[in-house]
DNA sequence: TTGACAGTGTGATCTGGATCACTTCAAAGA
DNA sequence: TCTTTGAAGTGATCCAGATCACACTGTCAA
């Protein structure tokens, strides 16, 4: 019999039983989105975090200059809203969207504090899963510093080879800090 | 009489009693640092992290051009340690040493881990305290992204001003990623 | 008192990467 | 089918910021 993928998930940090899984999932609703839809919009209140099943989205603010800049992609296991506004519950600064058809569980922020506060296993686990989000920002800003665009354009081959194929290359220049004409002269 | 300056920064985000904050402090030692001593070497272990009392300090990295890379400034009622190799109990990929004599309080992992279990309070705590460094770590990638050199100066300076008039410029140009000649030429 | 060494400023030059302009190709919609 | 739109490549030019070189000042230790 299979194994829900957040169950699977949630496992790797902290092992919970069916019983205790069936709980914490009747705090989740999936929902589907097609490609181009937003899931968190600028200036919006945000009280939804989202867990993807399946797709790829993008998250990013649009600056002075109408000009793209991605946070973050998210794939398959990851999660996503705008961490800043939903922990501090104000206005969304960023925008998220799908860039191809997803399939989301997405927990309100009265549910998530909810079982926070029932399970000592799901604080544990949020806690761990934003402390692995802290030391993985604190490496991105250390390549921003350290690395030359072409060495961040490697790194981010090497650990995410996946990006690639799904993701068009304009948008990985955008998440790189490079303009997509000096992302296409790398490499090849 | 006093609080302690420790029961006064936790307060601000979870109120805890006298006893429990007793309880709390006994976990922690304090310490004094002279300028220029290392709390955190690379390519040690990390089980300590420190809230500092009094004083400054800088960690960073050193790349292969033997050039530092500021990650943070820590201050009056931060927090410091390499969070990476603290939380994943690996060896330190960074360095902490003192700009200042310092006056610290630090608290080892499994004095920590203990402490998350017994009290609610202090687990909610450091989940707030990370939630808030990841997104500080988030805004200061955007800043790298879509703001110049004389920007990101001139926000942090607006963010910390307190900031130049403790630690040397080329320090704060080793965390913007400036040269120290360029951000020399910068405002005035 | 005298080096030696930070920290800082500033001119001159160089360069990684941005910007602008255009082309090709493929997918999507009417 | 035709047309429109977006992804991607590439040449030409430009510029923010790096690098190199040097000067000036203050501090600290022998």
């Amino acid at each position: 019999m299979d194994i829900h993928p957040l169950k699977r998930h949630i496992d790797e940090v902290i092992p919970i039983s069916d019983e205790q899984f069936e709980y914490v999932l009747s705090h989740f609703t999936e929902i589907k989105r097609r490609k181009h839809q937003y899931i968190v919009q600028e200036g919006e209140s945000v009280n939804k975090e989202f867990w993807v099943i399946k797709g790829c989205l993008k998250s990013y603010i649009v600056d002075h200059m109408g000009k793209e800049h991605i946070l973050q992609f998210s794939m398959e296991n990851w999660w996503v809203t705008d961490y800043d506004a939903f922990t501090n519950q104000t206005k969304a600064k960023i925008w998220v969207d799908c860039l191809e058809d997803c399939d989301l569980l997405y927990i309100t922020f009265d549910n998530r504090e909810k079982l926070s506060r029932e399970m000592q296993e799901m604080e544990r686990f949020w806690a761990r899963k934003t402390k692995l989000g802290y030391v993985a920002m604190q490496n991105r800003i250390l390549t921003l510093l350290k690395n030359t665009a072409q060495e961040r354009y490697e790194l981010l081959f090497s650990q995410y080879p996946e990006l690639f194929q799904r993701v068009p290359k304009k948008l990985l220049a955008a998440y790189l800090g490079v303009s997509r004409e000096t992302l296409s002269r790398f490499h090849n």
